[in-house]
DNA sequence: TCGTAGTTGCCACTGAGTCGCAACTAGAAC
DNA sequence: GTTCTAGTTGCGACTCAGTGGCAACTACGA
């Protein structure tokens, strides 16, 4: 029991920071230790996504850097995220499509977790457990399989629009 | 371990139909017996998901119509497609957008699995296990989220690729 | 056989993401 | 501090998946 944890958020595509079971590395320390050339552009886009309380799209981080430095270009958005998807420190969600075909991104976790996204009032809940990594041995282990990027997502309705459906 | 079933696939984003546990549904009757109005078009489209041995993303789907009907329109694959959806008759897949954007689909199976693509090869690999559905079962509990559709994907590499690599 | 609600083909559009190239710059070498 | 250059950026034009309005067509019930 102990070992699940339920991450209800607050806000629409939000993610709570107060699970202390899931914690997220430093995108930039990461950088400079694997000696990645740190350019201001860098600097900001990575910033804004270690930050961002809320799954982030490229439109999105975009936007909100563009604000901080109004020419960074939407190129090196997407060769930042490309960069970071690469070296595996961050990891891509499609979050059930549930706003379209945007891809969101968050920074890896310690632990795997799965999205849940709510049909109705778009909240999005990250759910962690035990059973979750014995799966995942499980299936690397009957398949031969090398696990690299893992993604569970489920689509449906939160508790809390169940109950007002009723 | 009986409840277990790795399906390996021969062909690049094949899959198999030799599994004995998960089986899939008529699409056609799903619909007669749904009272949708079946045209040309949707008979033809939705036979050809029905009858193909691999996933099938959109564009693929709309080569194949054509090759029987040249009149058909990439609109009336969309359409058809969200029509399937809607209903709860087929699947969107990303398969770990191991062949850009695009999403593949398939005919929904009496149980959820997985889907294992190889980064390296490109074969995907379907994955049931009864661990998926107790794993399914606890979040639903736990959270108290409806679930309507779940995904699991997983890239990596499979056996085959890795023994290659050696 | 007819009438019509639902479907199709057409076409123009949007929005995500990519790529080549010239200009720029982080950071190593001096 | 100055210089050098490989790696990065901004720009702009592009591709490709998917959408939506609309007139013409058609499945199917009466």
């Amino acid at each position: 029991m102990l070992a699940n944890a339920v991450v209800a958020t607050e806000s629409r595509l939000g993610r709570s920071g107060t699970d202390t079971t899931v914690t997220r590395s430093s995108l930039m320390r990461e950088l400079e230790a694997r000696g990645v050339r740190i350019t201001q552009q860098r600097r900001l886009i990575v910033g804004i996504i270690q930050d961002s309380p809320r799954h982030l799209d490229a439109a999105t981080l975009l936007e909100l850097a563009r604000k901080q430095d109004s020419t960074v270009d939407r190129s090196t958005v997407y060769r930042t995220i490309a960069m970071l998807k690469d070296r595996g420190l961050i990891d891509e969600l499609d979050l059930m499509h549930i706003e379209g075909e945007k891809h969101y991104y968050e920074v890896k976790t310690n632990r795997d977790h799965c999205h849940m996204a709510c049909f109705r009032c778009g909240a999005i809940m990250e759910y962690t457990s035990s059973s979750f990594e014995k799966l995942k041995d499980e299936m690397a282990k009957q398949s031969g399989f090398e696990i690299r990027v893992i993604r569970l997502e489920v689509g449906g309705f939160c508790k809390k629009c169940r109950k007002a459906a009723n």
